[in-house]
DNA sequence: GCGCTTCTGATACCTGGTATCATCTGCTTC
DNA sequence: GAAGCAGATGATACCAGGTATCAGAAGCGC
């Protein structure tokens, strides 16, 4: 097979009981190649320019698979909804997105524990669910 | 006019240079008596249960006014759409919700600014806009 | 290679939301 | 209180993102 995502994204797969097949691995590594995270258009987009002939429904089943596999999360976005970014670290993480350029950084979960530790001590909740969406401009753009 | 909605979220459309229509005021109504965010289909059925006559649309686009004029907020929520919610306060702020009795508390936005700011000074981003989807379970829930 | 299990593509469908447009109505002015 | 206009309404069609179904295809462990 050739091999479009790269050896450590396969083994994730792999890993997480899923098998490899050609479209898996074309879509990953679309979404391994990209700089910025795919909304749901461009990433259908992408993947019928390199094989016309996977269906819409594999892309998100397939989608949706390599979420479940922690290899890719989806992350809102002001405005729209949102796109699919495939983060070489698994688990549950958050991001920072540059709104000009694309770029993407991972927040320090130590960071956003301190802040939901805090929220959930003043108003007394169990908090067991945090989705951050934050967005800006990096150094480079602003 | 038969008001549903309270007096001062009349205003508050008023003060965003909008208009009082029998429709405006009967979703402010059914949104101001919600407990919880409403979903979108949650919605459109509580409105055509007071009258039926009302359009799909008119729903969405009322949705929109009222968020321009500040007085509803789209929550997201965890695996589905999130819902909209009435605030009595104007602008731009955060919320934490009880996953299972739907009780909706306002945060501190000066915890929430501390951490933003802490992120920006670590990424050296420009952060302008951060959306936050806190949910758990209330003191009542636990 | 074999066979079980999983995956795929086509298709139809669903939900949330928007565009269009002719008609109607809240609000201001007189 | 009536007139007029900007703005709102409802019907309808449409769009995007995503899911359900199901017959057929193919990965992987043996
Ligand atoms: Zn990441
Ligand atoms: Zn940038
Ligand atoms: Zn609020
Ligand atoms: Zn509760």
């Amino acid at each position: 097979m050739l091999c479009v995502a790269s050896e450590s994204v396969r083994s994730r797969i792999l890993a997480a009981g899923q098998r490899i097949t050609p479209q898996r691995d074309l879509i990953a590594g679309v979404l391994e190649a990209a700089e910025a995270p795919l909304g749901a258009q461009e990433l259908l987009d992408a993947v019928a320019l390199r094989d016309a002939g996977i269906g819409r429904a594999t892309v998100f089943r397939t989608l949706q698979s390599l979420q479940d596999a922690g290899v890719v999360q989806h992350v809102p976005l002001p405005g729209d909804q949102g796109g699919y970014l495939l983060c070489p670290t698994s688990g549950h993480h958050h991001h920072l997105v540059c709104q000009r350029c694309g770029r993407v950084e991972d927040l320090l979960e130590d960071e956003v524990a301190l802040f939901v530790g805090a929220v959930a001590r003043d108003h007394g909740f169990d908090i067991d669910h945090a989705g951050l969406e934050l967005s800006g401009h990096c150094s480079g753009c602003r």
